[in-house]
Parts: C-alpha cells; sequence; structure tokens
DNA sequence: ATATATACATACATTCTTGTTTGTATATAA
DNA sequence: TTATATACAAACAAGAATGTATGTATATAT
C-alpha cells in the first residue's frame, strides 16, 4: 500500500518533525542526513520530500511547532493585568517559561536544537533576526511591567523602566543558554526558580 | 620547493588556523570542508593533514588561541585588588571584555564561531562541559568581589555575594550572547557599556 | 465506474568529502 | 657530505549525501 488518506499524511508529516527534532537534538542539524530523519520516521526520503523542500524547512517547521505557541504565552503573562503586583508579575511569567521547558518535551529539545545545535549561517541566518525581533517584543513587555511598577512605587531604585527591563532580559537570556547547556542540572537548571527570585528581589523595595 | 624551515612550518600552521576561522565564521564549522580551508590559506589539504589531525582539531587550536588569554586576562582583572573600590573593579572588567571584543577581531570571530557556527554534538560536546567549567572559575571571581563589596558596605541590597555574582554572571552570558547575535550593533554591541553600567548601579548604595 | 491526483517508495546520476597513499625537494642532523 | 626526517603537494579510492526522475497503489472526485 502506498496512497494514505488525508489523515494519514499529516500525520506522517508529523512523524517526520518528530523523527527530525530527535536525530537534530542528538547529531545536530549540519550532520543529519535526510536518510537519518527517515529512517527513525520510518519512511523513505520520498515521503521526506513529499512533504518538505530540505532540511531547512523541517527545521523551521520544528521551531513554529513550538515557538509560536510559546510567544502567545508569553504575551499573555506578562500583558494581562492580574491582581498580582507587576513585578510578581514578571516573576511569575519567567518560571512559567522554565517550567514549561521542565515539563514540555518538545519544547526543550526544540530549544536545545536553537541553542546548541544548529549553526547560523546561509538559510539560518535569519532565524537570528526572527531571535532578536522576538527579543524586542519580550522587552517591551517587561518595560510595561516596570512601568506600572514605579507608578506604584514597588522600585527599589531610582534606574529607569527601560534599563530594569534590559537587564532582566538579559539575564533570562543568559539563563535560558545556561540552562540548555547545564544537562545535569547541577549548575542552573535545578536552581533556575531561586535565580530568578533573586533577581527579581534585587529590584523590590525593603 | 616543498621543504620548509621550522620557522615557516609553523607560519603555515598558523595560516591554517587563521584561514579556517575565516571559513568557520562564513559556512559555518560543520559546512566547511578541509578543501575550504586549504584553499583560503593557499596550501593543500596535504599540509592541514600534516598539521592537525582533523577538523576539530584545527577548531580547538582556534580556541585555545584566543581562550587561553583570555581566561588569565579577566582573572588578573577581577582577583588584583587595586585601588579601586570592589564594585567599580567588577564593572571596569566586564567592560574591558567588551572592548577585548570591539578591538581583537580573532577575539570576536571566535566568539562568534563559538557561540552561533557551532553545534555542539559528539566530538564538540565536551567543549560545553569546558564552558561550564570556565563559567564556575569566572562566578568565584565575581563572588570574591562581592564579598569584599559586602565587607565595605557597599551594596544596596541583602542578597548574598553569591546570589549577586550568579545575577551578574547570567546577565553577561546574555549580553556577550546578544552582542554576538546583534551583527548590525542597534540594539546590543552599541549600548553593552551603558547596560553594564546600569546593572552595576542597581547594586551599588545610593 | 473511471480518471486523476495523491502519497509515497525506489532507482539513478552527480557531486562532495574524507582519509590515505605516494612522491619529492630540502632543512637539518651526524 | 650524506642520510634522514620534515613539510608539504598531488593523486587515488571509497563512501556519503543530495536532488530528481520514475514507478505505483489507492483515496477521492466526478
Amino acid at each position: 500500500m502506498v496512497r494514505k488518506s488525508k489523515e494519514d499524511a499529516e500525520l506522517t508529516r508529523k512523524r517526520i518533525i518528530t523523527a527530525a527534532r530527535e536525530v537534530f537534538l542528538s547529531r545536530g542539524v549540519s550532520r543529519t542526513t535526510l536518510e537519518h530523519i527517515a529512517t527513525q520516521a520510518n519512511v523513505t526520503r520520498g515521503a521526506i520530500y513529499w512533504h518538505f523542500k530540505n532540511k531547512t524547512e523541517i527545521f523551521h517547521a520544528i521551531r513554529e511547532q513550538v515557538l509560536l505557541p510559546l510567544i502567545d504565552r508569553m504575551d499573555d503573562s506578562l500583558t494581562l493585568d492580574g491582581n498580582e503586583d507587576p513585578l510578581t508579575q514578571i516573576e511569575k511569567s519567567l518560571c512559567q517559561t522554565i517550567d514549561e521547558l521542565n515539563d514540555n518535551i518538545e519544547m526543550r529539545e526544540t530549544y536545545e536544537i536553537i541553542m546548541i545545535k544548529c549553526e547560523y549561517v546561509e538559510d539560518f541566518s535569519e532565524v537570528l533576526q526572527q531571535i532578536l525581533d522576538n527579543c524586542s517584543s519580550i522587552l517591551d513587555k517587561l518595560v510595561l511591567g516596570y512601568q506600572r511598577a514605579q507608578a506604584q512605587n514597588l522600585l527599589s531604585c531610582t534606574l529607569s523602566p527601560l534599563a530594569l527591563a534590559q537587564d532582566t532580559h538579559l539575564f533570562f537570556s543568559g539563563l535560558l543558554h545556561m540552562w540548555v547547556k547545564d544537562a545535569d542540572g547541577s549548575r542552573f537548571r535545578n536552581q533556575a526558580k531561586t535565580l530568578i527570585q533573586s533577581h527579581m528581589n534585587l529590584r523590590r523595595k525593603h
């Protein structure tokens, strides 16, 4: 049998994406061949070429599958003003992302691939720009949070909301990178939340 | 003519390293072949195989050429207690690294390769451990600085020196990553020092 | 019921890479 | 001065990896 129903086809597509994520993770993006992915997915390269133009397109599919939902959640948790104070809100939002990394295998693997199993050249260099754009949008949300904190007189210092947001953003970028690299968890993964708490306490009045 | 003097041979070795750095930067480590490097260095693969076992060894040579001196300088500027106060000392040390990245082409290119043009799998996964070890040593130096700052009652908050050092370390890691990704300089490179200043001001009393 | 497009598998041709082997001119040591 | 090791260049062999072309069974539309 060859021809599958539409649902079956969509299923193979997803199998290919999952397989690619697994192989990318263990072999790195550049070193994995379409044959590797095909074997892992129990299909032939024919199937892959049917669903995707090339390896780069699979990479983008993996990214979208995980990143698009994440951005939405990040947006929500930083924009919605609940009944928490702004600083707690920021803290919870950061912690929530760490929780996601811990709980969501696909997200964790995707992050790991993006950060340390991929070379940003040629086709992939545009991803860098996307990452920077992404950062800008997160930064904007943080600025809003700190502005509200300032308005409510919650801040321990006179730094501008922008400066605080930039500092938090860089802190969190560093944390994510270290989180990924710290495979055994001893240095960063296990104490990520404590680090976030300290970071936020530094800007809390009193 | 084929056989060169020892000095000439050492010179070709360096030419190969420089060529490799340049090609790694533009094509990524995985996608560059030894032929690429040879062409760039105006030698044949024979010369490369004479001086290095394989591509991985060239990568390590590039890393050592830049990283070993850096670690020494970092050690010095954080360990030596000059006549500055500890917080200023930390700030200057961080700024100095940024200056180095701006001024030293080899260092800048090497950092870029290590951070976004290299996949940490197989032979390269051990580099991750080295990076983490490196971080530990920098963290230790920062802790010492903050301990002295605390002893001199310079700190604005009650956070432990360790917590402050971890926060600074993560901030600086994030900054370096963004510095590298921000090729056009608009978002991070041009204001790196301001960001460092803000970061340190956050912990200064007064 | 039949035609057609779909969802692949299989086979093929071509190009890249790598590692090794062989050759060789010449510094250098003895 | 001669022998030997050095510092490469050039040639060779073999295997990967890619993209495409072709084959084909079967959903699905008509």
